[in-house]
DNA sequence: CCAAAAGTGTTCACCGTACACCCATGA
DNA sequence: TCATGGGTGTACGGTGAACACTTTTGG
């Protein structure tokens, strides 16, 4: 232990830029901060790295700890370490981001403490603690990127789902619209989700085909 | 201060993979240990995060020892975490990689203290200290993912060279060899290297156009 | 029968790939 | 004149993009 005297040690914690879609819209989970500094302010989940913790397991536990769910799809994003990022003392970030399905943010609110903890639409966020915005922006980028070259939207995806909701998913992630006959071709080409046979009876049209995905909790790299 | 006592604190490192290009072979340095553990092991340079320097100043600044060598293409990696990587206490290492073009590779030696410093072939390492080894395939891999969709090559590249000579840097870093006439498309295609006017006579064959940058420091995203 | 989303194929432009020969030089 | 690496163009196939109509259902 020697170089606790020689060296000052920063604090590390784990942030998560906690995902879902809700209504055709990117979301996020923020929680409101209880104490100083950034009182009141929203900022992203997450805590203190403890000592003989492993950084992922860390951000799984934030996870676990605001949601109440396991099984989570999570990669680590990036690590902050301005030396003036927390004004109390050094505090490294290490950074991670994960994708929630929608039929899973049920439990939020009872998973969480005394705090305030709510999902908010990604292009109308409250002013974030921290140098959180610029957290998440490098996360909403990264996932708009890894779109194009993985099935990682996947990971947002319910165990059922038709082709018209997972290319919202898209649409929504990317901000632009997609081309139905496409889009269908591409995802198909992948050949990661298959037909359950069902249908899903929603509304004055046709039925839509359910899919449902391959070999879940992976993601695969395409091409 | 409060949160010193309430968590201990991790200590922190960056370790830096300090690539180059020699003799048609990607090569990177490493250190040899002084103490314990993995004495007289080979590792990559690195070392603690001081109290108020910012996480890349740092790696730059490990560079700078090492090297001698400022100015230097350098991105993070990865940040490497697990609870037991290092046995004396938590030691969380937040990962670069640098690349230095081989016209700069001569200051080292003198750069260096006492200890052992060398350029190793990729291909041929020794056994490296702690998790080392992961984080240099980690590297080579993203190094490699990078060479196809950005101009990241030409900060191996000295201020002038051949197109044979970039060829080969892609050459080495991807394991194997490509189509001379596809690659000089594309690479012009990209518009970021410039003719020179001079020539490069080297052995009894015609002499080669020599071609520089056209704006130095900068990696362009291609597509 | 009407509205609304589901489902389906073809055409075209562009890009990456495969491929072979002449050029300039030094020995 | 020969060996060596430098330098150049074309043809093909595959992929991504644009684009419109029919189907099935509920009301």
């Amino acid at each position: 232990m020697s170089y606790y005297y020689k060296y000052p040690h920063p604090a590390v914690t784990t942030d998560v830029v906690i995902f879902t879609i809700h209504e055709q819209r990117l979301e996020l989970l923020l929680v409101q901060r209880r104490g100083e500094p950034f009182q009141d302010q929203w900022a992203l989940p997450g805590g203190f790295v403890e000592i003989n913790e492993d950084l992922e397991t860390c951000a799984l536990r934030e996870l676990a700890e605001e949601t109440g769910m396991t099984g989570i799809y999570l990669e680590q994003l990036y690590t902050f370490g301005k030396p003036d990022r927390d004004p109390r003392e050094r505090v490294i970030s290490v950074a991670y981001y994960a994708l929630v399905p929608p039929d899973r943010t049920g439990q939020i609110k009872a998973a969480s403490d005394a705090r305030q903890v709510g999902w908010f639409q990604l292009d109308s966020l409250p002013p974030l603690a921290f140098d959180h915005k610029q957290i998440v922006s490098m996360a909403h980028q990264r996932l708009a990127a890894k779109l194009n070259y993985s099935t990682i939207a996947l990971q947002f995806m319910p165990a059922c789902f038709t082709l018209g909701e997972l290319q919202q998913v898209y649409e929504c992630i990317l901000g632009e619209k997609l081309d139905k006959r496409n889009f269908r071709k591409r995802v198909m080409a992948h050949d990661c989700i298959k037909e359950t046979g069902e249908y899903r009876r929603n509304g004055n049209h046709r039925p839509a085909r359910l899919y449902a995905v391959k070999t879940p909790g992976h993601v695969e790299f395409v091409k």
